[in-house]
Parts: C-alpha cells; structure tokens; sequence
DNA sequence: CTTATGACTATGA
DNA sequence: TTCATAGCCATAA
C-alpha cells in the first residue's frame, strides 16, 4: 500500500469522532498541506474501509454534501452511516456542517 | 521531459 | 440557485 501521503491522511481522518464530519480541504490542512483536499480523496478511495480504521464516511464536501455517485455502496448508504452516529442533515441533503463539522483540537 | 487525471475548492455567469 | 471553469499538486504513462 502506499505510504506517506496516504498514511498521513488515514491519521487524520482517524482523529475525527463519531458524530462528526470534516471536509477534504480540512483533513488536507490537518496534515499541513491544504492544497491537496484532492489526494485525500483518492486516498479514501484506497482507504481500507471504516473496518480499517478510516471512517471515510464522515469526510464530505466543503459545503456538506457527500461524495457524488459511488461511494460505500451509495450516497444513500454513506448518509444513513452519518445519521446513525447522530450527524443531522439540512433540508437541502447536506450534512448541517455548523454544527457537525470537526475541528482539530 | 510533457501530458493526463482526480471522493476538491473557489469563483464567475 | 445551479452549472462550468480554473487552480491546486501528486502520481502514472
């Protein structure tokens, strides 16, 4: 598997608690390098999986919304993961990020 | 070496 | 409001 990069994104997703969401860019800073949300992207992409350790499930969009097309199964599958561990959505199906989005302590 | 691509983000129409 | 485009940078060919 690769390493580095990669890793590092794994590290940081892994720090978001349940009930919570973060965004690429914010997981990208996390790591010191904001210029590449998009890596932690594909990253996800050849993540393990939540059984790996990488909730994935909890990364969206800058504006709260999921990632598009595929994902864990479905959009829809990756929201009923965000719902069951309280994360509420608006209206509009986007993840309330005012009030659920992570922040690194 | 250059070109293409991508689970992103910001900006403009 | 939604849609399209540009910029971002690592990896692959």
């Amino acid at each position: 598997m690769e390493d580095g990069f990669f890793l590092r994104a794994y590290d940081v997703v892994r720090q978001v608690p349940a009930g919570r969401v973060a965004t690429y860019g914010q997981v990208a800073a996390a790591m010191g390098e904001p210029r590449k949300a998009r890596y932690v992207g594909f990253a996800l992409h050849s993540s393990p999986g939540v059984a790996g350790g990488v909730p994935c499930h909890r990364i969206v969009f800058a504006d709260g919304s999921l990632a598009p097309g595929f994902a864990f199964g479905g959009p829809g599958e990756q929201r009923r993961m965000l719902e069951a561990e309280g994360v509420g959505f608006l209206p509009n199906g986007k993840v309330d990020m005012r009030r659920y989005k992570w922040e690194a302590l």
